[in-house]
DNA sequence: TTCCTGACGCTCG
DNA sequence: GCGAGCGCCAGGA
C-alpha cells in the first residue's frame, strides 16, 4: 500500500489536521529508524503536544498501514502500544527492522 | 460547553 | 542513578 493511498484514506476519515499530521509524520519515519513522541509532536506542528500524539496514534484507523510502533519515548523506552500483540509485538517489530 | 483522561516529558527530591 | 510529582495539548463523554 503506497503512502498516497494512505493519505487518501486519511482524507476520507473525519479527523483534525493535527491528528492527520501526526499520522503523516509517523509514515515519514524510515524503516529501521525510531522517533520520539516529542519529535512527532514537533513534526505535527506542536512540540508540546506529545500527549495528544499518543491519543492520535491510539485512535489511528490505519494501524497496520501506519508504523506507529516506530514511535517510542524520549528515554528510549518502548512506551505503550494498542496494536495487536501490545508492547511485545511493538518491540519485536523494532527488532525485525533493526531499530533496536 | 465543561471536565476528565491519556501510547509522554521534564524537574525536583 | 532512581523514583515520584507536576505540566504540556488534544480528544472524547
Amino acid at each position: 500500500m503506497g503512502r498516497k493511498t494512505i493519505l487518501a484514506k486519511l482524507e476520507g476519515y473525519r479527523m483534525s489536521e493535527f491528528r492527520k499530521r501526526v499520522l503523516v509524520a509517523t509514515l515519514s519515519i524510515p524503516r529501521g529508524e525510531t522517533r520520539t513522541y516529542k519529535q512527532v509532536a514537533a513534526m505535527a506542528g506542536s512540540p508540546d503536544a506529545y500527549r495528544a500524539v499518543g491519543t492520535a496514534l491510539k485512535n489511528n484507523p490505519l494501524s497496520p498501514a501506519i508504523p506507529c510502533h516506530r514511535v517510542i519515548k524520549s528515554d528510549g523506552s518502548i512506551g505503550n502500544y494498542s496494536g495487536n500483540g501490545g508492547r511485545a509485538a511493538k518491540l519485536r517489530l523494532l527488532k525485525s527492522e533493526g531499530a533496536v
